[in-house]
DNA sequence: CAGTAACCCCGCCACG
DNA sequence: AGCGTGGCGGGGTTAC
């Protein structure tokens, strides 16, 4: 369940973090068929608030407000050796004690790490504070080196841009691929960026770049074919070593790790979309057997295809969302600018 | 669920 | 030297 979304605010907080939570929680898009969420921004100090950018900001609500948020945001913490109230503290751990969510952006992992949750965690913060957030929290496990983590129900993301990942992972999550896809398209980002994808991608070389997107391309057609990174590389006129090495470069991740996240979420909307049954659905997205399929989707969404469908398919955002859903905009990857991720 | 074959990935290094 | 390339080995993961 979520509907509540809470997110935490002190003086001097992060226009753009604090825009990134508001974009994806606080607009009404039911018009859009999209779920509807009470969001409040809550004030630690009494409002109006300064903002990092100068100008203030006033909200009714304050940290009591975070009794009743089935997801708690602190979307940035400035700057992070800022002493985090222990009202806050405690009102983090008791959101998660009582069942719900909570979740950083960027430099907001270093309030969740005061309050003791992030302790024998996984967790990640913006680059530039990865080696500090290891220092002052021995405890947590550090990973300098992916967009988000999941450690439900605590989650942390990197640098700003991945918020956005983040907040549509749980969206995803909580209301299925189809439901994510269409705020994305709304939002006009990418629909799905894997978490295990590098914060920092390399500049990617201008012609190399441009040999490499059009085999993207093709390899999402044509995913419900056999795919080798092998057939990638000769596609692309080069080496498997330095196909995967420009792949690695451009897009953050593995090509094979690339392809089964391609799959994977064809097959999640296919689950939602079509009645088709799973060894169809396993067979259409390029998985040669339905175990292997099953065992996959398992371990990249955290449920059987099965359940998936059971949870999404009926669900109750459908109507606006039948005519231009089949085909998806620039999906992950490809020829939308990947290194948005790390900067700053 | 276990065993094996195939595949992937990454460091290393030689080559142009 | 400086840079991109690509072959190789083995450690790890995935497929069946």
């Amino acid at each position: 369940m979520l509907r509540g979304v809470a997110a935490v605010v002190g003086n001097d907080v992060a226009v753009f973090e604090l825009g990134v939570v508001s974009e994806v929680f606080g607009l009404d898009r039911t018009a859009d068929g999209l779920p509807a969420f009470d969001f409040a921004v809550c004030a630690i100090e009494p409002p109006p608030l300064r903002t990092s950018a100068g100008f203030l900001i006033d909200t009714p609500y304050r940290l009591d407000r975070l009794e009743i948020a089935d997801l708690v945001a602190v979307p940035a913490w400035n700057p992070v050796d800022k002493p985090v109230p222990e009202v806050l503290c405690q009102a983090l751990r008791r959101a998660v004690a009582r069942g719900a969510r909570v979740m950083s952006v960027c430099s907001g992992a270093f309030a969740l790490a005061a309050a003791g949750l992030l302790d024998g965690r996984r967790a990640t913060t913006h680059w530039r504070y990865t080696e500090r957030l290891r220092a002052c929290y021995p405890a947590v496990e550090v990973d300098a080196n992916v967009l988000y983590v999941d450690d439900d129900p605590v989650l942390t993301s990197a640098g700003t841009a991945a918020g956005i990942d983040l907040c549509l992972h749980l969206v995803r999550k909580e209301f299925g691929a189809e439901v994510a896809n269409a705020l994305a398209r709304r939002m006009v980002v990418p629909p799905h960026r894997d978490g295990g994808q590098a914060q920092y991608v390399e500049r990617p070389v201008p012609g190399v770049r441009d040999g490499l997107a059009p085999v993207l391309d093709w390899a999402r057609e044509h995913l419900h074919e056999e795919q080798t990174v092998e057939g990638l590389a000769r596609r692309a006129n080069m080496s498997a070593r330095s196909f995967a090495r420009h792949f690695q470069a451009m897009v953050g991740t593995t090509p094979y790790r690339w392809l089964l996240d391609q799959r994977i979420t064809a097959a999640q909307d296919l689950l939602e979309r079509s009645r088709l049954p799973i060894e169809e659905v396993a067979a259409r997205c390029g998985f040669t057997t339905a175990a292997a399929f099953r065992q996959q989707f398992a371990r990249r969404v955290g449920t059987s295809p099965h359940r998936y469908r059971e949870q999404f398919s009926h669900g109750s955002a459908r109507s606006a969302l039948n005519d231009r859903s089949a085909e998806r905009p620039s999906p992950t990857g490809g020829s939308a600018s990947p290194n948005r991720a790390g900067a700053r």
